[in-house]
DNA sequence: AATAAATGAATGACTATTCATTCATTAATG
DNA sequence: CATTAATGAATGAATAGTCATTCATTTATT
């Protein structure tokens, strides 16, 4: 059945025209890993995926672990830089954080694969790329970080907080709630409802003020 | 230089005894798994790590997949169950909350293998692991929820919170504390300090409260 | 026609798993 | 007690399958 050469996939794309081979490889591979894993993801899974031969990818790619990398690099970049646009139209560092906290859980909610890839896949080789070989990852905790000193020197944040451990533990936050969102088949609650539960928290903690 | 059949290695243990077969490959995996990460990891690696044959591996487990789960489910049972014990020393779930997170951290800097295992290589099969498979996980996360709801009961804790969202806020902030602190060669900062910074934001938040 | 881009079958490296054999230990026998 | 037989845990060399990468050939572009 079907046509002489080609097994229709779900999802297959047709043919990449000139110029677009590259980011049809880069959007078909985040659809492969998220589906199946990085490990377990075949180049040639990535290439039908995205419409054309396996070879073409190392036209484009030095290796597969380069297609991972570069993945995160290029989707992060993007992230930041709209990231730190949307956040700078707040004036307080309460709203910017909000915001930031939205912006990730909206992210999430339009690209539930990209979110996949990056928070499920490259934990696992998180030693080595993270800090070490991922710069925009490092420029996504920078901005967490600076928005929550701008809260200090504008005296909205309290002294006693360090910038490098507040922005770790709202990023793991963010980060486990994407993970959870992610995973369900049909997840309890809204994003909005995440996002306000960790706003909450981080504003103003837990614990009822008289105890 | 040496034995005649056996090149020492680093790390490498002696020939276990019968009877300590399957904990010394467990113990070895964890060490394998951490240093060269699951994928990377042979099985080799991982027998000649426990002074073991390869194939012994295969009498006390199914395949490598299977001895990564187990290490993870074996562990994760004894740390649920004396965290349970611990916590319960409490009366106030603050102090249980507090002490949760204590122990979460004291666990990394003893066990810093394992920890790194449990963080970094666990998670690349968290959608398929985690709830469904690892019922483990599922009691660790539900010991963090009952304190949050035992808080809600005693009126410590607001009832606006949802006990399935906030347990994984705080999680994800353990978790990625965690892996900061693990994959850091030297720590800039005292596990004492990541505990601090974590449980004052749980409790009060971080902003001054007249804003 | 010349050049560049794309193809995909073939290659080769890698390693999880198997299983025929070994051998230490225990039980049976005289 | 001394000797022999039985057991099954342990071994590790060989297997079998997978899949990233290459490159000789084909197709498209200028």
């Amino acid at each position: 059945m079907g046509t002489t050469k080609s097994k229709k996939v779900s999802g297959q794309r047709e043919k990449p025209q000139r110029g677009e081979r590259r980011s049809a490889i880069l959007e078909a591979a985040i659809d492969t890993f998220a589906e199946r894993g990085f490990h377990h993801a075949r180049v040639s899974d990535v290439a039908r995926q995205a419409g054309v031969a396996d070879g073409t990818i190392y036209l484009y790619f030095k290796s597969k672990d380069d297609l991972l990398i570069s993945l995160f690099e290029e989707k992060m970049e993007q992230i930041v830089e709209t990231f730190r646009l949307e956040v700078n139209h707040f004036e307080s560092a309460q709203d910017r954080i909000k915001c930031f906290i939205q912006l990730h859980l909206k992210m999430v909610a339009e690209r539930p694969a990209l979110a996949e890839v990056m928070t499920v896949e490259l934990r696992q080789s998180a030693k080595f790329m993270r800090e070490y070989k991922a710069p925009q990852f490092g420029a996504y905790l920078a901005l967490l970080g600076d928005i929550i000193s701008y809260g200090q020197e504008r005296g909205e944040i309290n002294q006693g907080f360090d910038p490098s451990l507040t922005r770790r533990i709202i990023f793991g936050a963010l980060d486990e709630l994407s993970l959870y969102w992610v995973s369900s088949k049909r997840p309890q609650h809204s994003l909005e409802r995440l996002s306000d539960e960790l706003w909450t928290l981080c504003a103003q903690g837990c614990f009822k003020l008289e105890n």
